[in-house]
RNA sequence: GUGGGCGUAGCUCAGUCGGUUAGAGCGCCGGAUUGUGGUUCCGGAGGUCGCCGGUUCAAAUCCGGUCGUCCACCCCA
């Protein structure tokens, strides 16, 4: 609750160290992936130019971005995704560039829409995209980077899997089910939403809004539900018209079982993603028992960068945040226990030894090593237990006695054992 | 943006048919322990009961508003 005066803003998040482990812990095993598939980092400013967003989105998406006019009468809005930021920085240096282009970010980002679980205002967000590539070979390894990056933190193919699809295909799909092109944008977003609506709401708008008969709407339902690419091809028998499509798609789940990834995989047709600029596969990272939202979402988009004024380049990418993520590996008991820890915790018998201790200190941090203690005097045994609270590896303990001796005790805090260390080894 | 639940100590919560100085556990600080931690015991600090207003002799308790939070819708990176 704030009883501070100056609240957090609402959808924001502090990160005490307690709190910042876990992101940390998330963001290190992204980082880490990424590089295991050759990943080059990169970053771009928070702020952009509202037209970057408004441009490939539409008017609609103004409402839930954080935008003002800046002093210089700029308007401007804090990044709400990552792609138009490398769509633009591309646009400026991709023709020099070697292809495909393997660049990830873990940006900040900024929405303004009401808060609820999984979902702040502002997240960091795991961006992962080849660019220069337009076979379905950057499509399965984008995807795979995604699932490893999950793996990498502790789940397996019982805690989630990918749902893949792919808007040609549904798109074919749609016109061998008798959907006339000029609706089948609709049909896209009712299928989007299909999960979401009762049955009699869904058939109802495909009839009324798709303009599908009683027939065809049954026929479209069953390929929806198809879970595999094998299924969906006896669905769609040999009349043709999604050949090519399909082909694609096979060859795309091919390379993910040569990957041993096969059990991450499905194939769902009703995966559509909101963004207008997907152009070919999309997916969905979500979790198996559906408590929460997707963790993870992406798609191939070969428009975009031309769209923004580069190069006109093939693109496949995803994002994934890291507050569903959070949710989830704290559900499934995956968040490591905050533990502070030093190397050494040194502990002056009486005041008379602190000079020598401070020297030891500083030898031992200049070899590389964490050092803590006391910064007043305090009794030994309540420094001790500073020792114990501070995550102490081992503690040094120096008195008049050890002073005469020439070294200092070293006690291992796990077993209570303790040696003598000559000064001499810690000039 | 719409509708609903909730809001008591740092944390988890108890306490309300309205009635003296609002409680517990954990955590924190101090002491038992002025050359030895993780256990234990003793003590202490910390709350204008989210905030503002109303009803009342009297409000943590009832009413209204507001803010925060959660859920659903909308939307989705």
């Amino acid at each position: 609750m704030a009883t501070s005066e100056f609240a957090r803003l609402p959808g924001f998040r502090d990160f005490p160290p307690e709190d910042l482990a876990l992101r940390s812990h998330i963001q290190e095993a992204w980082r880490r992936v990424a590089r295991r598939y050759g990943f080059s980092e990169y970053d771009g400013p928070p702020l952009e130019s509202l037209d970057l967003y408004v441009e490939k989105s539409g008017e609609e998406i103004v409402g839930q971005l954080y935008d003002f006019v800046d002093k210089g009468d700029r308007p401007v809005a804090l990044r709400p995704e990552m792609t138009p930021s490398l769509a633009r920085i591309l646009a400026d240096r991709s023709r020099g560039m070697s292809k495909p282009i393997r660049w990830f970010s873990m940006p900040q980002l900024f929405r303004y829409e009401r808060q609820q679980r999984g979902r702040l205002r502002e997240h960091f967000q795991w961006n992962v995209d080849i660019v220069g590539e337009a076979g379905v070979g950057a499509d399965a390894e984008v995807v795979a980077v995604a699932i490893d990056g999950l793996r990498e933190l502790g789940l397996t193919s019982e805690d989630f899997a990918a749902r893949v699809s792919d808007r040609r295909l549904l798109n074919a799909v749609l016109g061998v089910v008798g959907v006339a092109s000029d609706r089948r944008s609709a049909a896209f977003g009712v299928i989007d939403k299909i999960e979401r609506m009762p049955a009699e709401k869904a058939d109802e708008l495909l009839r009324d809004e798709v303009g599908l008969n009683g027939a065809a709407v049954e026929r479209l339902r069953a390929i929806l539900a198809a879970s595999s690419i094998d299924e969906l091809a006896d669905l769609l028998g040999d009349e043709g018209g999604a050949d090519e499509e399909m082909a694609n798609l096979r060859d795309y789940i091919g390379i993910l079982m040569s990957m041993g990834l096969a059990d991450f995989v499905e194939l769902d047709l009703r995966i559509v993603r909101g963004l207008a600029y997907y152009t070919g596969i999309v997916f969905e990272l979500f979790d198996r028992k559906g408590e929460l939202r997707a963790i993870c979402g992406g798609g191939r988009y070969d428009r975009l960068l031309e769209l923004v004024g580069g190069e006109a380049l093939p693109a496949v990418g995803f994002g994934m945040g890291d507050v569903v993520l959070g949710e989830l590996l704290a559900e499934r008991d995956l968040v490591p226990e905050y533990r502070p820890r030093v190397d050494y915790f040194l502990v002056p018998i009486t005041e008379d030894q602190r000079a020598e201790l401070l020297r030891i200190a500083h030898v031992l941090r200049e070899r590389g090593h964490s050092v803590a203690y006391e910064l007043r005097e305090r009794g030994v045994g309540k420094q001790m237990k500073a020792a114990t609270r501070e995550g102490a590896d081992t503690v040094l303990l120096l008195g008049p006695d050890e002073m005469e001796r020439g070294c200092v005790v070293a006690r291992d805090m796990q077993t209570g054992e303790e040696s003598d260390v000559p000064l001499s080894e810690l000039a």
